[in-house]
DNA sequence: GCGGTATATAACCGAGGGAGTATGCAATGG
DNA sequence: CCATTGCATACTCCCTCGGTTATATACCGC
């Protein structure tokens, strides 16, 4: 999955309100239709492009369709960012201080 | 700014191959466009719609335009992403056993 | 000045994709 | 069984936007 593919689907403000959406938990496609004041089938239609890219899962239950968040997209937009971060955590604009970072990324890493 | 603006623009393969470029440092629209394959006009749309959307700064220099990386909208991706790092990051050891026990029993069932 | 360079912008075109409508289909419960 | 519910898909329309071409503007060296 190239991360460009994943900032096309949350350049869609409907698709990213999906995601916020199921961040409080999973729900069905006309919970979040309702919610968010979309037609079913453009509700589903989002979800589709959602689930081709990993964002969500989709578990069946009845005729329910339980959609659930998954974190690999979103992790893949933060690992897209580590090399950026230089520009605005002022704790890293020494070189001494880089080194301190690396060190205590290791020891998160467990 | 909203965020979704900030994904629309990151959308386009081209224009995040600009900006990764100009992590590397500052550079005119002729270097880019010759690095990245881009006519000389596409590359300037492009950078026009990064400046609108405050990744990048001018600087005038005769005729040469030096665009520079500015952190505020990656920062801004940044600052969203923070309600969904619990997803993926083992750092809950601050909120309390109950909620770390939780989550971990979350990625075991994965 | 004049040619050459570097960039921005306008005009135009075509494809892609978001949104609506209509339909199909499976599972439900009465 | 049959009407209803919940969802997915096909089809269509249409507008946005990426890309090319052409042109305008500003600045440099000579």
């Amino acid at each position: 999955m190239v991360v460009s593919a994943v900032f096309e689907v949350l350049a869609l403000p409907a698709r990213q309100a999906i995601v916020e959406r199921l961040r409080e938990g999973p729900a069905t496609v006309g919970e979040l239709a309702g919610a968010l004041g979309l037609s079913q089938p453009l509700a589903s239609k989002h979800l589709r492009v959602l689930r081709d890219c990993g964002f969500v899962s989709v578990r069946a239950d009845a005729q329910r369709r339980w959609y659930e968040l998954r974190p690999e997209p979103l992790r893949e937009v933060d690992r897209w960012l580590e090399p950026y971060r230089w520009m605005w955590e002022e704790r890293l604009d020494r070189l001494g201080d880089r080194l301190d970072a690396m060190a205590r990324h290791e020891n998160e890493e467990k």
